[in-house]
DNA sequence: AAGTAATCGAGACGGTACGTCCAGTCTTACA
DNA sequence: TGTAAGACTGGACGTACCGTCTCGATTACTT
């Protein structure tokens, strides 16, 4: 009880490395940010974290490990209580949603992490990690509102997220059109709509 | 008729320059399809083309300028006649994208443009327009489903073929998940429902 | 008359490339000088010749190709017009070879291409070469005496030549002990001495 | 004189630290040997004597303290007897040498150790030193053949020494020519002779 | 048909970044 | 105290491309 415990909590894990991660972290994510995945080097990295471009070699194994570790500590899933309405519930996750699209500093990580397991399959194989742990809340109230019989029975949740999620994306990614609330709004009920939800019951 | 033809033909264009562009033009799009973004450079281009760097910068102002070169040329879009019933349109329509999506070379070549668009503002122009026409056979087909009072008036197109374009390209670039005709179906006919379609109509 | 002259006066060559061969071969030089050998990297010569680094790498395959080409220029074997008289002759080169030893350039850098070319063939043989080239006003004086009776007959040239160079070198190298006029008389009264030269002949 | 004494056998070393330098001592002359001097690096040395470089650098100041205490192990100089004669107490001495010279495994080192003297006064001293240990041998039949009439007496034993040790090293480091008995032989026979040695008396 | 101009290839150049190796310093933990 | 282990800064390596730049040599249009 008394002996150091293996895990990370309390590991005599080296200061000089928690430090140097650390830092790292923090210059890989403001380059991401300001100059996108173009702007992002190892060489500019070490200079912005002011730490020895070896030293990144250690730590990392590739760009992409840089951009992984970046990109999930920069998006942690939005800490949203359902309230059991499945209207309000998506409107809040997804009004959340619609709210950072625009601004915040993941989504042109995301961009990246994306374009970048198109010819990596390890990166690939994170980004698809991430976006499962995403989807979870929604998945959630999605469920719920089916085990309520808010919505048809016999829709599948997978589809609906999907239904859901993506004319956001969409309009970020590709259209590039304003994500407002009117518009969360309009899918939301449009969608619901087609799943026999009635806003009265 | 006897008009200048508005294309390549007879347009006095120097016959080397054509070949230029023609063997450029091939060698990025074969890089790009078996290497991807990442093995695409000036150099590998000017390579496999079998023509010098400096032609390529002669004619391209940069690897941006190469790669949209190369998607406008991969993705046309497709040639389908509308028959007038909506759902018919956008099954034809949506069910041919879905097939593309998981296997057409200009997806890849999408998704580099994307990420680079995020921090290259004339790309993201490019994009834009890009995406603007490939929307249209889409748009005509909600267009005409609205005029002809298959869906709600009020329905707003560009919302409605965001909801309908959306969900396959999140599955596609985020989840990953299965892009088959079950879930377009599913898609299709759940927007259609939310905006009063009626099958039978 | 009119041709062009196969040699560097007029050739063809890219005047960028000769401003090149020119700064680096200098550079080259006064590193080597100062620094020695080991002071000498493709970094601190391409610093010094104000010069990038491939440009180096394009034009010398490795250090020791520049420390050839630099020992090349550096040593060029003295112009000393033999008089006939072996004894004077002798003195007169080995005279200068003395002045050189304690203070030319060329010998450091001679130092470094010694040793290097222990663990490099290629540099060996380039050593051998520049030996061979700088042993010929020698070997031509020994054999003009040994014709001309100043010396027996049966003296090995190379040998003799050995006999006088040796020493200059061995205390340049090893012993560090002076080497002034003195000794050098010494040298080749005993070695002329045990040829069978009398003076007065 | 109840001091303790200067030397290793009872000095209170920490057996630890004899070890390490036996070890490290060991793998520098494998290496030395193996790779020559190019590939002599504290790593190297490091890695092969199974040591921490941190200890290294306690031991030695520089990668040339480790040539030095490698070299002053490696090249002891050899036990000859002199026998009183000074054409054969030579012939011993420089026909040792000259089989040594194109084998054994300190010539390489001494190379090194000449072109690093060549910029680093600390290792000049050294080599002269080392040098000085070497010469002694030769030094005192040349000063017995002096004594014992078998030489002209005005002559200068450091000199005569360049002149029997020169030509050996001449050939072995500059032009690589072949040094066997019958060159050592022409070399001490004419230098003898020079110096009005007379085989019978 | 000859002369002019556009386009080309070839490739040198200064650079940036790569990923690796090594140097030398420093810190921590152990014996 | 000396050592092992190993992280750190930093310098150099040799390679790949970048984008710019001359420089002839074709090739096409023009007169």
């Amino acid at each position: 009880m008394g002996r150091p415990c293996p895990d990370s909590a309390c590991d005599p894990i080296d200061p000089r490395v928690r430090r140097t991660r650390s830092v790292v972290h923090e210059a890989t994510i403001e380059i991401l940010v300001g100059d996108g995945f173009e702007g992002l080097s190892i060489e500019s990295v070490a200079q912005r974290a002011g730490v020895a471009r070896t030293t990144i070699y250690r730590n990392w194994r590739s760009k992409a490990d840089l951009v992984i570790d970046a990109f999930s500590s920069l998006a942690p899933p939005p800490e949203i209580e359902p309230v059991g309405e499945v209207r309000a519930d998506l409107m809040a996750i997804l009004g959340h949603l619609a709210h950072e699209l625009p601004r915040a500093r993941w989504v042109s990580v995301l961009a990246a992490l994306v374009a970048a397991a198109e010819c990596d399959e390890e990166l690939a194989r994170e980004k698809r990690s991430l976006s499962e742990v995403r989807q979870r809340p929604l998945l959630k109230v999605i469920r719920a509102a089916i085990e309520a019989g808010q919505i048809r029975s016999d829709a599948d949740p997978k589809v609906v997220l999907a239904m859901l999620a993506g004319p956001l994306f969409y309009r970020r990614l590709m259209s590039e059109e304003a994500i407002n609330l009117d518009f969360v709004a309009e899918v939301v009920d449009g969608v619901l709509a087609g799943l026999g939800y009635e806003p009265g019951a």
